[in-house]
DNA sequence: CTGAAAGCGCTTACAG
DNA sequence: CTGAAAGCGCTTACAG
């Protein structure tokens, strides 16, 4: 179909072997053979065929991403992953990898023949992963097999883990100790899905948040979103319906955030006044929301970057550095909780 | 490394090619000897290499994504794409397909030399193409070499055409219409990049439904966005710092009218009484925007799956049932241009 | 410094 | 119904 090494090689009377070394820059080559064969190359438009590369050379220089979707399909429309994925891409070309991208829903069925496949088949030389569960089959699996994978979290297994690990605990002890600071007592938490690492972090955050500044934790100010702005919404209306609603709402991300202001608004609650809403993410439309969103910040771009750096230098076979990097998230106040504290409607219950 | 098709001959005491015709459902081998085959290849966690596989074959049942990112890299949160491409996943897995995903300035030497290499190296079988410029060389290029590829949007070469339209002129049209009724006059648009199809057709669809309605357009409220809520937000800035400031503003896209409600909220305009607002895509957040955001939506997810659809049916030379498929945006009427009008503060320059 | 040859793991005419 | 063989386009020990 394209032109060929032996293409290139006939138009020169040369062999494959020398153009083949000439072109990956072996130095048994003559200079000025070298220098024709890179020019001809070049001027013929050829570029060595994948397939035959990889399977000569027994890798890919690929590696694999699978988004956590939906079952639904639609409706997959959290920024994060487009940041995400750029970071991947980018990392990737600038080590002459490819990033092949799937798309399955976790822990489902065909996310598992996905992974598997992908192994099997020799698809891709190493995964990034995130999104990580607490006991988290694909971490066990990609260990077992001995493919070089990257995850954002690890999992709470004592597999050896290569990643990042973003300082969620942390974060929300600070987080809840600016809302106490302004005033807030009653505040409630919107989780993501409770087998999620960050998930867990999160509300021990929270939790122990609470009992630092003194504040019993009500079961009932703990509700359920999915990491959506629709799953916020109704997580948020929830908890305006109680007999006691909170006066401050923690949300596992961003995007479940700006549902619940959605809800607020929808009461006629103000937010920044009427009570406070929190982020985790920092995306860009957090900045832009209305009002502007009090977050826990972290560096997607950058984080999706040093993963695949990660990945397809363990598939390089080369030693990492760091194997585990530690992130901390950055607490960025904005008006969401900026205003001055309304006064608490009611009590914590016993 | 992994279990070959030879690993399996050899334990079933049969030839490769009865074992591959087996698996691969030819009609011409034995019921029994196929189930065993079968049963056996699973049971031995056999994959088909993929590189050997596409070698032969000459095709590598892959489509190819490149996203249009910033130079900058950063800062790439439209949940446009996180849609677009959990959408195009999904349809490549359900032919079996697999997608590979880069990442691109638009229009830079990084995006062509993407292209060529991945045509060139025989990476994959087509493309997927959106954002499309006025003057697409990717268009050209593509058709030149009979890759096969869909494209969301035409450019305005006339050259055979593959892919999804929508109308974005009519619905422009229709969003004009619906801001006159509710009284506004003065209205402003925000613009992506001026020689994108579809800015293109949108600021015509603005002017044009203008004139219908007898305004007359003002050059001083066409300004300058880059889709992007940063880019809205100095947009709309500049809109407000007009001496006669607009009291409508139409944004190119959802991010873009989010950055532009921000920058309206935090000079204390009303969004929904004091302006009205609007975007276009129909993404989650813009419904739980504070306010919900009128928009222009579109179905990204299906958009994006009948499009991988097109190129992998090209891929595999089917014919198509429609080479060209034409949708209507969907007038979403919200709060950010719903509430009474306010007084138009002034008339439109002459 | 250069070339002939083997082989990566498949698929597919072709022969029987 | 089954198998032996060629060949996809590379890379890389090996020989000279």
């Amino acid at each position: 179909m394209h032109t060929t090494i032996r293409d290139v090689a006939k138009r020169l009377h040369l062999s494959i072997t020398t153009v083949s070394r000439a072109l990956d820059n072996y130095d048994d080559v003559a200079d000025s053979t070298r220098k024709l064969v890179v020019v001809t190359a070049k001027e013929m438009g050829y570029v060595p065929n994948r397939a035959a590369r990889q399977l000569r050379r027994q890798r890919t220089d690929t590696i694999g991403y699978i988004l956590p979707t939906d079952s639904a399909g639609t409706g997959f429309a959290d920024p994060f992953f487009s940041e995400f994925i750029a970071g991947l891409s980018d990392e990737a070309s600038a080590y002459h990898f490819d990033l092949l991208v799937s798309a399955a829903p976790p822990d489902s069925k065909i996310e598992k023949e996905l992974y598997k496949r992908w192994v099997q088949g020799g698809k891709v030389d190493g995964f990034v992963i995130n999104r990580v569960r607490l006991n988290d089959w694909r971490l066990r699996f990609l260990a077992r097999q001995h493919i070089p994978h990257a995850s954002y979290e690890r999992s709470l297994s004592k597999l050896d883990f290569v990643g990042i690990e973003i300082d969620s605990f942390n974060g929300m002890l600070e987080l809840i100790e600016h809302l106490v600071e302004r005033g807030y007592k009653r505040i409630a938490y919107v989780s993501g899905a409770p087998n999620l690492k960050i998930d867990h972090d999160r509300l021990r955050g929270y939790q122990t948040g609470l009992k630092s500044a003194g504040i019993e934790s009500d079961p009932a100010l703990i509700v359920h979103g999915d990491m959506t702005s629709e799953g916020g919404y109704h997580a948020a209306e929830l908890l305006f319906a109680l007999s006691v609603p909170p006066t401050a709402i923690v949300c596992i991300n961003d995007v479940t955030a700006i549902g619940a202001m959605h809800a607020a608004h929808e009461r006629g609650i103000v937010v920044g006044r009427d009570i406070a809403i929190t982020g985790f993410d920092g995306i860009e439309d957090a900045a832009h929301a209305t009002p502007p969103l009090t977050t826990l910040d972290q560096p997607i771009y950058s984080i999706a970057r040093q993963l695949a750096n990660m990945t397809l230098n363990l598939a390089l076979r080369k030693t990492l550095e760091n194997k585990q990097i530690k992130i901390q998230p950055r607490l960025l106040i904005r008006s969401s909780t900026d205003e001055k504290r309304c006064s608490e409607p009611g009590k914590a219950k016993a």
